[in-house]
DNA sequence: ACAGAAACGAGAGCACTGCTCTTGCGTTGC
DNA sequence: GCAACGCAAGAGCAGTGCTCTCGTTTCTGT
């Protein structure tokens, strides 16, 4: 499972048929990411990423042991873009709450421009799952961006107190809490990144799949207004 | 397109041929919808709801012009169950604050019991997409009943006011504003509500898709936060 | 340097899918 | 009664994921 992250990519080629293998991978991936950008995950076809590279069918099964296989490296490729995209909209030097902005549309954009991929992140899991142990660290990697933020406010400024129901700390895994163990949080505020998290990508979602049509008339501006309410949610200076 | 609902289903068989038809259409609802519970959208065929009933594959098209119009058919079953659940689980004698957790509570169950019907609502859209004006009116039942306990609220006990950013006017639908009409909404409510149903909505998700794994310990009782944080942040007097 | 081992690409083939077309039977309505 | 229509079945097309075999190429250990 997995095993072409170690074969054909991690591993600097030293053979002459490593270093052909290495690339034929990334061609294979290169081609089937087109094709998912194109037709998205159900429609992408492995005969047809064959047919595109001019190789016979059988002979991606070297490179990829199944479609739900070479699906996976997509995934694995994709939650990197979107930590990518998360952390190149972060503005390291701005004040928390133009950094939270800037994030929200910094993923918003990559999601827009990626809906497939979107699809294949957060959309109904087509394959047998993913490996876990793998890809959470680098799925983490957008929310962590988010939970910097706050944490940095929180050093900073401070965050504003909050009102309304606590959560239950039994209800967090005790594991997330030192996942977050730099930023120094709460239960609380745990808890609120998790729903600002889940919220970033459930407005997308929503705009993504036509949810908001008739609903929204500026789906823009209603995310702008979200990212602000789940900001203010957590404590940011949002008025 | 979605003939099955007028030819079928909806008035009533006058001949022997065709009260044979919706019969049968019937059946081949019911196994498709058996069939859906058990491996998903993706995996159902056409030709398997076929030998499931002993017929033809081919004979099948006689009462459903493709796949697609199956799952379309299937899509607006469970836009009808889901409302049905929402509507079940209110209480219309208690207090806005009980009916409230009590739908949120209600609409997650028949999710978990149909997750591959959830799947179907509000995850990737597999097919070239419902017809939206026959669904919509089914599928706004669901947020309708969150709305309906929010407009009693604010009638009889009122809401509680609210802080942080307010809804630029300009990003909701005016229709939308005119749909929930009798609630007498403004437009922040409005926005709220919006943030609500798809919060109901994507934590669910969360859940069902495995996102919430090694992040919350106990989904019900982040469940039940996350039903009161939603609840609180549209007026209701939760603590 | 050479032989054995491992990796590789291509092709055929299996079981399956959605969907179409034709054929013939049965029912319906004039 | 008969023409017209509804219907089920079968064959067939193009496509899919995946497996197996069969030569060929490349690498590696002696």
């Amino acid at each position: 499972m997995l095993s072409f992250l170690y074969t054909g990519l991690m591993n600097a080629p030293r053979t002459a048929r490593e270093r052909a293998r290495a690339e034929l991978t990334k061609e294979i991936l290169t081609s089937a990411r087109r094709q998912l950008g194109d037709v998205g995950a159900p429609g992408l076809s492995l005969r047809s990423v064959a047919r595109d590279l001019g190789m016979a069918s059988s002979a991606v099964y070297r490179y990829f042991a199944s479609r739900d296989e070479l699906l996976t490296a997509l995934l694995v490729e994709s939650y990197g873009e979107i930590g990518d995209a998360a952390i190149a909209g972060d503005l390291p030097d701005a004040a928390p709450e133009e950094r939270w902005l800037s994030v929200w549309r910094a993923v918003r954009a990559w999601c827009l421009a990626n809906r497939h991929e979107y699809a294949l992140l957060f959309g109904t899991p087509v394959p047998g799952y993913a490996a876990p142990h793998l890809t959470t660290e680098i799925a983490a990697r957008m929310p962590l961006t988010l939970a910097r933020i706050v944490a940095d406010a929180k050093r900073s400024v401070g965050l504003r107190p909050y009102t309304g129901p606590v959560c239950d700390p039994a209800a967090i895994e005790p594991a997330m809490l030192d996942l977050l163990a730099d930023g120094d949080f709460t239960v609380e505020e745990t808890a609120r990144l998790i729903l600002a998290w889940n919220r970033l990508v459930a407005v997308i979602g929503y705009e993504l799949h036509g949810h908001l049509k008739n609903v929204t008339a500026d789906d823009a501006l209603f995310f702008e207004y979200t990212a602000r309410a789940e900001g203010a949610n957590l404590g940011l200076a949002f008025d």
